[in-house]
DNA sequence: CGGGCACATAACCTGTTGGCTATATTACGG
DNA sequence: CCGTAATATAGCCAACAGGTTATGTGCCCG
């Protein structure tokens, strides 16, 4: 099963989660609002499905999606570590720390 | 040119972002920390420095490799409009214009 | 209760990707 | 200068992903 990252690397996908952010959609209209073939986008959406990316709610005939947050969530974490690379200053004690933990090998020159 | 999701999509480019988190690392050093050809690592290598991922550092025979911000910090862009998904609560408002800023449709039933 | 919607699934084809082995390239050290 | 160390590139192959068309399935409506 395929992990949240290689889920939002398609383009379509991502186009897909855009239409819903703004709130439920039925597949009609995703559709509608994307040019991609009715079968692409179920085949998108079932990939967004069992990644937990969406929820479905079956209503009568009709199919309406939404955005889960979880994966993103987790997507989010994942960022945490590398978050200090680009937010303002961090300490310089951590800084420090970065930089000589491997040290010993042939780092001198 | 492969987008930043495309890149982060490979479980190894993570894992080598991951060992450059902590500091710099030649390529013979990503090549031991992880069970992977050398030309693998260089391939991923070149595919993170082509997205603007990683920046390198000659120096001598060697490679320095080390982390670039920026793609980071737009996946972290591109993730903000869906933080109130899993934030805490979002103002009533807000909440409401999603809710009904599509309906006028099929929308009833 | 039969026809048509809304959606999912199947089957097929093609392009891309990642891994490997072999080879080119460049810089030192002696 | 030569050999070797460190890294990049080339070439090859198997696996996979995404698009399309055709078809299955369930549910409302007249």
């Amino acid at each position: 099963m395929a992990t949240t990252f290689d889920v939002l690397a398609e383009p379509r996908r991502r186009e897909i989660l855009d239409l819903l952010r703004t709130g439920e959609r039925s597949v009609g209209e995703l559709v509608d609002g994307m040019s991609l073939s009715q079968p692409g986008v179920s085949k998108h959406l079932r990939v967004l499905r069992e990644a937990g990316l969406v929820d479905v709610r079956v209503e009568a005939q009709r199919r309406r999606y939404r955005v889960r947050a979880e994966p993103l969530a987790e997507i989010d974490a994942w960022l945490a570590p590398y978050r200090r690379f680009w937010t303002g200053r961090l300490d310089a004690l951590e800084r420090h720390l970065d930089e000589t933990s491997r040290t010993g090998t042939t780092d001198k020159e």
